[in-house]
DNA sequence: AACTTTGCCAACCGCCACATT
DNA sequence: AAATGTGGCGGTTGGCAAAGT
């Protein structure tokens, strides 16, 4: 026989998700890192299923996350990769180590496929979009993808077998998690920190608390909520330009995220007067080995890389991106920039 | 001001590959 | 080896807000 179901559909809550469940998730995360969804439903009270709560730490919750609008350089790194690899946005997601796949697909489906389509048809009748067709795609296309699924490959295998750096036993690759990945997470390092940064969670709680008097929320009052976790994060002067997305959501999401980094960064001597971007890339190793790797390769190391992967890797060389932008893309995507 | 349309995005659904029993 | 569950992925949808009429 199999294993046990890992939840029940009866009982189980949808919809969008609250302060409060961000909060419990959070925190159990924090002290038991995530992985074994199965069991974080019935360990939480939560009334979601264990996908549920996948899905809404990995594409919310956890830290690294940046939120509102891409960077130009962002959008043609979506481009171009959605050209070599097509609609695997999981695969495009890990050279974008900030944004979830979720994200990308969403920017992808409303913004970018209307623009492409809109200069598509503005030059006669010729392919300029760059979305991959497999009649369309040329030989050093095809060459490249397959170079960039090899080295996908290859660094799954590196961190299947956890070569070099003692820092792996706390990566979680892009792979589905093994057995030994899960219980990476048990080691005694990582305990310490997810307790540590639970600590965290628990003040947030409070101040919450103290905030919002009263309990039993309802998923429309949320909105109201979500603007005294505002408030809070308000004096950590982080980019006002991307919380002007009128969302309820990110407000409390940037406050969860500045809370967890708030801990980590006063470990550091780290001010907390750091947006949440800052504050991520002021992570100790070990702090983003534990969360942004979780989900995400960790590239640094990987080696060797080939051009494409310098170019996508190396935020630096603005030039050579246009370079191989030029270069790589002779279905004329470059044109469009 | 009221109604309709459009855009955006968080979350759900269904499928698949792999793990577990 | 077979049956079943889990985690991950991509496609799609529902609901809200803004823009348009």
């Amino acid at each position: 026989m199999g294993r046990p179901p890992c939840c029940d559909k009866v009982g189980v809550k949808k919809g969008p998700w609250t302060p409060e469940e961000d909060i419990i998730l959070v925190s159990y995360i924090q002290e038991h890192g995530p992985g074994n969804w199965r069991s974080v439903p019935t360990n939480t009270g939560l009334l979601r299923c264990s996908k549920s709560c996948r899905l809404r730490w990995t594409n919310y919750l956890r830290p690294g996350i940046k939120r509102g609008n891409f960077t130009d350089h962002e959008e043609k790194m979506i481009i171009h990769l959605q050209a070599l690899l097509g609609n695997r946005w999981a695969a495009i997601a890990s050279y974008l180590p900030q944004r979830t796949d979720n994200d990308i697909k969403n920017y992808w489906n409303t913004h970018l496929k209307k623009k492409l389509r809109k200069l598509q048809t503005g030059v006669d009748g010729h392919n300029q979009d760059g979305i991959s067709s497999p009649q369309q795609i040329s030989k050093g296309q095809w060459e490249r993808r397959l170079q960039t699924d090899i080295h996908m490959a290859k660094q799954a295998l590196c961190e299947a077998l956890s070569l070099d750096k003692p820092s792996n036993n706390l990566n979680i690759s892009d792979t589905k998690p093994s057995s030994n990945t899960t219980s990476s997470f048990q080691t005694n390092q990582s305990s310490t920190t997810y307790a540590s940064s639970a600590e965290n969670i628990a003040k947030l709680l409070e101040n919450w608390m103290k905030k919002s008097p009263k309990s039993g929320q309802t998923n429309s009052e949320t909105t109201t909520q979500s603007t005294s976790f505002n408030t809070r994060v308000a004096t950590t002067g982080s980019n006002s330009s991307e919380g002007a997305q009128s969302s309820t959501t990110p407000d409390h999401h940037q406050a969860l995220e500045y809370s967890l980094f708030s801990f980590n960064s006063s470990t550091s001597d780290a001010s907390q007067s750091v947006s949440a971007d800052e504050t991520t890339a002021n992570l100790t190793p070990e702090s983003t080995s534990l969360f942004q790797d979780e989900s995400k390769p960790n590239l640094e190391q990987q080696v060797p890389l080939t051009l494409l992967e310098k170019w996508l890797l190396d935020d630096g060389a603005v030039q050579g991106h246009e370079e191989l932008i030029n270069m790589s893309l002779e279905d004329g995507t470059a044109g469009l920039f």
